[in-house]
DNA sequence: TTGACAATAGAACGATCGTTCTATATCATA
DNA sequence: TATGATATAGAACGATCGTTCTATTGTCAA
C-alpha cells in the first residue's frame, strides 16, 4: 500500500478516463481515480502535470491533454537504428480520422467484397473511404454502377468517352452506357490484420 | 437576419465547437456560438436536443454528443440501390483511431517505401501501423531487418527454421541468421488518395 | 534525532455551472 | 384580427467547480 504514486501513474489513470468518457475529469472525480480524497491533492498533482507539459489549461481554464492520447509516433523511414530511438517524441501525428475524413456527412464506409481492384491494393475484406459527393477526375477510382452491381473501377476520361477499368486483367474494360452511375470516389483504404 | 434558427444548426455548431476544442460547450458558450444572448435559450434548444437523442447527459450530468461527430455510416454490402437509401443510420461504426490501434503505446506508424509487399497490397506511401512488443505468428507481416536495412516480409516458420519472404516475386525469400532482428509486427495499413 | 521537503487531508471561498422563473416578442393558423 | 405555440431575454438560485489556506503525516538526508 506504500505505492509511491507517480506523475506517470496519475497521467495514465487521466487519459483512461478521458478515453473512456471522452470528456476530462473533475478534480473530484480525479480524487477517486488516484485514490486521495482531497481535491487539494488533486490540485497538487494537476499542477504538476501541468509543469510538466502533460496537461493544459485552453482560454477557459479548462484541463485538456497537450497530445491526442491515440496519435502515433512516425517512424519517417524505414531506415538503420529506427526502432531502437524511440526518443524522438513526433507525436505530432494524427488521428485517422482526421486524416481519412474531410467531410463525414457525405462519406460513408464500405467492405470490400470481390478482386476487381486487387491490382491496386484494395483487397476483399478492406475497408474503403467512399466520398459521396465529388466530381471524378480522371484515373480515381470510384463505385459504380455496372449490370445492376455497385463495383470499384478506375475513372478513365479517354476523349469524350468515359471508360471503367478493373484494376484485374480478368475484367474487360466497360464503356458505360448514358446512364453512368457513380456513388463517389474512393478516398481512402483501411486495413486490419489480426481482427 | 430572420434566419430561423433550427435544430440541425445549433446541432452543427456545437459539434463544430467540439471538434474544435476537444470538448463540449458550456451553455454560456453556446450562447456565443448560436447568437443569442441568454443561457436559458440556450437550455430550451438543448432541451430539444436531448429529446432527440442529439445529446444526452452522461452520469455526472455533463452534455455529451451521442454519436461520435466523425463516425461514417457503413454502407453493408455493395449491392442494388445502395447509395440511394441514405436512410439507414448505422453510424455505429468506429473512430478508425479505436479501429486500427490496440495499443498506443507499442505502435507506431511507417510510410511505406519500396515494393516488398506489393502483392499483399501493401504500396509505396501508404502508412502501415506497427505493434513493437507483439511476437509475431506465421504468416504475419513483420518490420525486419535485412542486410541492415529494415523492410517488410512475411514471416514463415518451416520447422524449426524462421523464412521471411517478400510479396513480390522479385525478391527472394531469406533465412536469417542468428541475429534476426524484429521492430513489430503490421497491423493495419491505411492509404488515402488525393491528399 | 532533527530538520527540510513531499504528500495528504479538510475546510472555506469566489466564480461559474446549469436550471428555473417571469416577461416579451415573433410566428402560424384559425 | 385574435389566439396559441414558438422563441428570446434577463434575473435569480442552488450546486459544483477549481483554488487557496492551514494543518498533519511520511520520508529522506544531514
Amino acid at each position: 500500500m506504500k505505492v509511491k504514486r507517480t506523475l506517470q501513474d496519475v497521467e495514465k489513470k487521466i487519459i483512461a478516463f478521458f478515453l473512456k468518457n471522452g470528456r476530462m475529469p473533475t478534480y473530484s472525480e480525479i480524487a477517486e481515480i488516484i485514490g486521495v480524497r482531497s481535491k487539494s491533492v488533486v490540485h497538487f498533482w494537476v499542477v504538476k502535470l501541468l509543469d510538466a507539459g502533460i496537461l493544459r489549461k485552453d482560454a477557459k481554464g479548462f484541463l485538456t491533454l497537450t497530445k491526442n492520447p491515440r496519435s502515433l509516433r512516425l517512424a519517417g523511414e524505414v531506415c538503420a537504428g529506427l526502432p531502437a530511438s524511440a526518443e524522438d517524441e513526433i507525436r505530432d501525428i494524427i488521428s485517422f480520422d482526421e486524416y481519412l475524413i474531410r467531410n463525414p456527412d457525405t462519406s460513408f464506409l464500405l467492405s470490400v467484397t470481390g478482386d476487381s481492384m486487387i491490382e491496386a491494393g484494395i483487397r476483399e475484406k478492406d475497408m474503403v473511404v467512399v466520398e459521396s459527393n465529388r466530381a471524378p477526375q480522371n484515373g480515381d477510382i470510384v463505385l459504380a454502377e455496372v449490370d445492376g452491381n455497385w463495383t470499384m473501377k478506375y475513372f478513365h476520361r479517354k476523349g469524350g468517352m468515359v471508360v471503367l477499368e478493373a484494376a484485374n486483367p480478368k475484367y474487360s474494360p466497360i464503356i458505360p452506357q448514358a446512364d453512368l452511375r457513380i456513388a463517389g470516389v474512393i478516398t481512402g483504404v483501411v486495413r486490419k490484420y489480426h481482427k
